[in-house]
RNA sequence: GGCCUGUUGGUGAAGCGGUUAACACAUAACCCUCUCAAGGUUACAUUCAUGGGUUCAAAUCCCAUACAGGUCACCA
């Protein structure tokens, strides 16, 4: 029996040809230099920050080179797959402004010419490749339980051989045409593996543009391509969609490595033209033990997309985060060209670390708060409204209430040249702030410093809101400050108090403790001055009298 | 165990045969006519996992060892 004959038993619903293919999704009409690069998950619910990153670096590739970027669900693994899943990838894309040119929108809604994007609904194109390996004898079927294969690999285990279904192990490689096809037609599953003509001794070279020169031995083995019921595995979707939706750049993790060997045969079978690689580092974080590991979905919250969203940090910190993780230099360029987009930064592949980065919060959140203290007050707000509307309730009803009071607070020593810098996240700024609304300022517990004595602070407080004047400017409402400390023998001039401390009570910076802390309760707070213009003279005077 | 990759300060890293081994985060100290944040100044790797080699010269090239990570599925 021929392998013609054997490949119609196996995939009889088989009406098109690779020609076909070939003709319904031509060569994309792009420069030379365009890099064509996908995102593509599995639907498992939510992104993980290392395919965050992977996207957001093929974003930027084909951004600058005028080139595409899609997105392709990998739901070949129906385990994996979770309900909703793809709603939640587009919606994590959508949140970090990563946006696909082409690919799925939504479980049925797609954009592109090169779909379906979606790889479940591309087994009859799957098949049709399938069928043409077959018949050039560049695959068979094979029917091994999985038992059977348990078998081989503890002989090769006590053999202390290699693992994996191979040369002499690769059983079904010598069983004929006619006796397989006598297996199918009596309703036996099968899968489809390469017939690998790899040679386990020879070296294939792959030049990934992120490693460099990378030498591995050729693969030998017959990988399984499509599983028994019908769909491909991983490999064999990966280089028949790649092909056909003309991708140039291959980013991925780099757990992708040690099969490349097997794409590259893959590819080279068919005749496709090879894309190019970029196997990127993991990202890794230390763990509470101190060990150096994989950062996990399962047990690291930061590993997920979503926790950026709670926390409230801006989209905006997360990505110059992930650019300085991608390209280094970036930081560098970001603080020479002050002010100028991140479009405008040239990405290199070459540039990426090659080990997996630490991923520092920490810095994140120092990106972060350089990011919030560049904007303007309304911005701030707005932001941060949107934040409380899905997280603290509460705080967005004081916000929308006093909307113009709210900016102002977040305006405080906001429009200067080295602005304020104290919220690294939307979700922090209530705990700076929350004393500027009434509704909050209960459940006191205020920070006395040097001066504790009721008595003391009572006279203070008293003397003070006597000359407090809300029109006073700056200098005038200092000035006003000293006045009570020379009333009351402290010292109003601190080279003075520091050269004779004994001399005095105490200093201006005691008074003014007193003052704050009556206010707000806290003994560090913003320019006090602010503090007391934005409150006024009656709430001033209503605080006092709750001490 | 086989195959592969990586290892520069607490962290992210630059470095590509000749540098005082950049820079940023973190930390500490000091300074800055009220605190804090910020800012400024300073400190923080005699050494690039370890041991050999090549070279006039090595973090940079070579070899070995150690450690870490990845992978070896009808998962991606």
């Amino acid at each position: 029996m021929t392998n013609k004959e054997l490949a119609n038993i196996m995939y009889p619903d088989v009406s098109k040809t690779i020609e076909d293919y070939e003709k319904m999704y031509p060569k994309r009409n792009l420069d030379d230099k365009a890099v064509v690069t996908r995102f593509a998950p599995s639907p498992t619910g939510f992104v993980h920050m290392g395919s965050l990153l992977a996207a957001f670096v093929s974003r930027k590739a084909t951004k600058d080179t005028n080139g595409v970027f899609y997105l392709r669900i990998e739901d070949t693994d129906g385990k994996r797959s979770v309900e909703n899943g793809i709603e939640g990838i587009i919606s994590d894309l959508k949140a970090f402004d990563i946006k696909i040119d082409e690919g799925a929108l939504s479980e049925t809604e797609e954009i592109g010419e090169y779909g379906p994007y979606i790889q479940s609904k591309r087994i009859e194109i799957y098949h049709t490749f399938a069928k043409w390996l077959v018949e050039n004898d560049y695959a068979y079927p094979c029917f091994c339980s999985e038992e059977e294969l348990e078998e081989i690999r503890t002989l090769q285990e006590a053999q202390k051989q290699r693992i994996g279904y191979y040369g002499k192990y690769a059983k079904y490689r010598f069983v004929s045409n006619e006796e397989k096809a006598k297996k199918i037609q009596n309703g036996e599953k099968f899968v489809l593996r390469l017939k690998s003509t790899g040679d386990f001794n020879k070296r294939i070279v792959i030049n990934d543009l992120v490693r460099g020169r990378i030498e591995y031995p050729e693969n030998d083995i017959d990988h399984v391509l499509i599983k028994s019921d019908g769909v491909p595995v991983y490999h064999f979707a990966h280089v028949v969609d790649d092909h056909l939706m003309h991708t140039t750049h291959i980013s991925r993790g780099e757990e992708w490595l040690p099969s490349t060997p097997l794409h590259i045969e893959l590819f080279n079978k068919f005749g496709f033209e090879v894309p190019k690689f970029c196997h990127l580092g993991l990202l890794m974080k230390i763990d509470d033990e101190g060990v150096r590991r994989k950062l996990s979905k399962r047990k690291d919250p930061e590993a997920a997309v979503s926790y950026y969203h709670e926390k409230g940090i801006p989209v905006e910190a997360v990505s110059l985060y992930l650019m300085t993780i991608a390209n280094s230099n970036f930081e560098g360029w970001m603080d020479a060209n002050f002010g100028k987009s991140i479009d405008e930064f040239k990405f290199d592949y070459a540039k990426m670390s090659k080990s997996g980065s630490l991923f520092d919060v920490n810095k994140l959140l120092n990106i972060s708060k350089n990011y919030i203290s560049r904007l303007k007050a309304s911005d701030v707000y707005d932001a941060t409204l949107n934040w409380a509307l899905d997280f603290d309730k509460e705080f967005y009803d004081l916000l929308v209430k006093y909307k113009d009071y709210s900016i102002a607070i977040l305006n405080i020593e906001r429009e200067q040249k080295k602005p304020r810098k104290d919220f690294e996240s939307y979700s922090s700024i209530k705990s700076y702030i929350w004393y500027m609304y009434d509704e909050l300022f209960t459940n006191l517990n205020y920070e006395w410093q040097n001066i504790t004595d009721k008595d003391e602070i009572k006279k203070i407080l008293n003397i003070y809101l006597n000359k407090y004047d809300i029109n006073d400017d700056k200098d005038t409402w200092f000035n006003k400050m000293k006045e009570v400390c020379d009333e009351l023998g402290y010292a109003s001039d601190m080279k003075k108090y520091k050269e004779n401390p004994n001399d005095y009570k105490g200093n201006v910076a005691d008074i003014s403790n007193v003052l704050r802390v009556a206010l707000t309760t806290k003994a560090m707070t913003p320019d006090l001055y602010e503090i007391m213009k934005l409150l006024g003279k009656e709430k001033m005077e209503k605080r006092f009298n709750m001490v």
